[in-house]
DNA sequence: CGATGACTTGACTGCTGTCAACGTGCGTGG
DNA sequence: CCACGCACGTTGACAGCAGTCAAGTCATCG
């Protein structure tokens, strides 16, 4: 089952620490961040309330559940897992975030962390402390737009996730999951066609709502097919086209989801 | 298999009509809706924007996916069952939204509707520009406040609906079923222990991801349990703890997920 | 009162989860 | 540098449950 190792330059190396404290306009990821529609002086007043570069290691929390809202992050290197556990103690994966993400939405609306946001690799991190964002909020319209509509976008990614775990059968959901991750490299700059998972398979299990061996089945199954190579958490996409034609992707809005 | 029909006041009897005419602090929905944790004034230019008491029969909808974007709705009275339609044309109901309830907010991004929302009873409706509301947001903070809220607390009933689909077994998501809906009939005011269902079985096992007669055997078996008693569209419950334990509900905060 | 659609119940099949064994890669320490 | 151990991943066997198909019952409305 030795095959030739998908080796895309992708993220293995990690954004260069000299460059974290430069100015959200000169960021890479200042596309996907929240900046996006501001005027230069706007820009400023928001640069000004941001603090850069904090760094979380491998399996460390951003934040946990149960912690005080304070502010939201955006992803600047690094993967984080964000997860839920119920009474039971089991943990239920609710979304993974990829660099130019911001998190930590979903506590608005209480004041309080209900999920756990876990380093999946080594982080760095912007913060937004909320109560000050806010504020500029009033004073500066556009920004009061991008977080309604950094929100919204919330909602639609999460309406499509229902759809694939509750609608779908394991193959589409897998195959749409390696869809998914695509694009959202992509829209990091990375090639789109190589991605480097960082979960493990567990957690994409989790995460669809199959069993691990499910996942594992799946994934050889596409491979076996032709559509995609798989080695250990680098995957290559062979045949875009038939994986989307796997996912039951047909002409669903996909720009509007993860990019402005 | 007949039964003592459990007969609830509910909503068999629609809002009065005399009653549309009403301002928002005179609302008995007012909790529920836009309007809180707002100031007497602010109140009043709220108001001024919304259009009251529009009326939407059964099966009609409120909005269509592909329609522009303009407005918020929220249910006086009826019932509403929000779907996506795919290219395919395989409908998935993404939710329901009884009087009270805020309905639109997943258009916010793409400023076009991705989603149709149907009325499953006749409906009567307040509509909320939402360009006039937005620009009032900048100028009230407290209401920009509330729609921050709004949509994150769109995003924790979404969550919440993932978890359901995703990692339950059918027994637990109709039990669920069951409770979401009774908890927010009880925040309209109803007793909670007895619910109208206004969407036929098709629509609930589409919402849940399982087929039609999954979940009529579910009910069947729940109520042979002794947990609730159906009749038709109409469901009491009768030992909440058993519902509950079925249901895999532990200590959730469900109190933040549809009250405010 | 009949027709139509909604719902229930039953029989069966296929798929997915579970359990279990095996393979593989990586890091550690000798 | 190699050997070992451990965690991760894959593959196989099997059983149970949910989806499908089909028939039958019930409610609603003209």
């Amino acid at each position: 089952m030795k095959s030739t190792s998908p080796s895309c330059p992708s993220h293995g190396s990690v954004v260069d620490l000299s460059s974290l404290r430069v100015a959200c306009a000169d960021c890479s990821l200042s596309e996907l961040c929240v900046p996006l529609g501001l005027e230069e002086g706007d820009l400023d007043r928001l640069e000004r309330i941001i603090s850069r570069g904090r760094p979380v290691a491998r399996g460390s929390r951003v934040y946990d559940a149960g912690d005080a809202f304070r502010s939201l992050y955006a992803i600047r290197s690094g993967s984080v897992k964000i997860y839920r556990t119920d009474a039971e103690g089991d943990t239920q994966i609710m979304s993974f975030h990829l660099p130019g993400e911001i998190i930590g939405v979903e506590a608005i609306a209480t004041g309080t962390h209900t999920l756990t946001a876990e380093a999946l690799e080594d982080l760095s991190l912007c913060e937004l402390p909320f109560d000050r964002l806010d504020t500029l909020a009033t004073q500066i319209p556009n920004l009061h737009h991008q977080l309604l509509r950094l929100m919204s976008r919330e909602v639609l990614i999460e309406q499509e996730q229902i759809i694939v775990s509750s609608h779908r059968k394991p193959e589409q959901r897998v195959a749409h999951f390696i869809l998914m991750m695509s694009e959202r490299s992509r829209l990091r700059g990375c090639d789109g066609r190589c991605l480097r998972l960082g979960m493990r398979r567990g957690d994409i299990a989790n995460y669809l709502g199959l069993a691990l061996e499910t996942v594992s089945r799946q994934l050889t199954r596409l491979q076996q097919a032709g559509w995609i190579q798989v080695s250990n958490r680098d995957i290559e996409i062979l045949d875009l086209d038939a994986l989307r034609a796997e996912a039951g992707i047909t002409a669903s809005p996909r720009e509007n989801r993860h990019a402005s």
